[in-house]
DNA sequence: TAATAGTATACTAAATATATAGAGTTTATA
DNA sequence: TATAAACTCTATATATTTAGTATACTATTA
């Protein structure tokens, strides 16, 4: 039930992007920039940012001054979407796969126990991911960030 | 977020177990018969289930007449369980694991916007695999059989 | 004591994950 | 217009995991 380092990069990057969005003017950010602040190579991330622009979620300029920023509004992009496209379906097992359905080769789908189970699983992941958008994230950040600087919540003694 | 094929198969062949269980007294199934019944290689459900067993989950019995089955109640064994036995931790993401914790190196794991999310994906995996056992899934293909026999349900004009 | 059935390891082929390398292209600007 | 910055694209490399095979062994029972 894992995330790739792929996937983990990918979307920290996207996140990364999000967040500096409204601080950078234009939203263009370096590749090495972003890497160096997620820790994560270089040369790996090249190719992350580079699939994810090909699937029209990040776009580019080249150049001096060039960088990557998202193609579409933080609320017009999903995690769900961004782990599809680096890791591939999100559900647990094919045969509940909503992108990719394959047969599972049991008797009888209807009456597959595992099948019942795992479709569950599939929606709970998928009611998570296929709505939480970049902006939510950058909310969630927002507000823990807060939350650290108020200190009344958690009551110290002096 | 998937499961592999090695967790796919101990799943089948632990509701495999757990549905034959009231049909053969003991409860005492064959490996090859398991692995016929649910098309699954002998040698690697082999190895499976005599993790599986060394995990607990299962007893065995040797010589003729011998086989596998249920070290304890179905209503005591769940998904989350043998999955976590043959496939690992149930999280996405090591950082919010609660039985295989690691730091992800985000510089402040209270404001990684990922983390949070990953923490609520976590949450709704684990509070279905880990609050269903053999026997919920059992009931669930008893009423999937039923729910095909009685016709009424879904009407056919003749 | 022979057949049955699980036990235990070791091994391997293929796929996937995780990068690294390097040559090429575009753009700004000095 | 030359140069450096920055993305593009493809190939390659390495490590790990997955999925399975093979083989010899041990225990049980008819």
């Amino acid at each position: 039930m894992r995330l790739s380092k792929r996937g983990e990069y990918g979307l920290r990057a996207m996140i990364d992007l999000a967040i500096l969005e409204p601080e950078t003017g234009n939203g263009v950010v370096q590749i090495k920039e972003i890497a160096e602040r997620e820790k994560i190579p270089a040369k790996f991330l090249e190719q992350i940012l580079l699939t994810l622009k090909n699937a029209g979620l990040l776009h580019s300029k080249m150049g001096i001054g060039g960088g990557y920023y998202l193609a579409r509004p933080a609320d017009e992009i999903t995690l769900g979407h961004i782990i599809r496209i680096l890791d591939g379906p999100l559900a647990p097992i094919r045969c509940v796969s909503q992108m990719a359905y394959e047969p599972c080769g049991c008797p009888d789908e209807r009456t597959c126990g595992l099948r019942l189970v795992m479709l569950d699983v599939r929606n709970a992941i998928s009611d998570i991911l296929d709505k939480t958008s970049l902006m939510d994230v950058c909310k969630r950040v927002e507000d823990a960030h807060l939350k650290l600087e108020e200190p009344s919540s958690s009551p110290q003694h002096d």
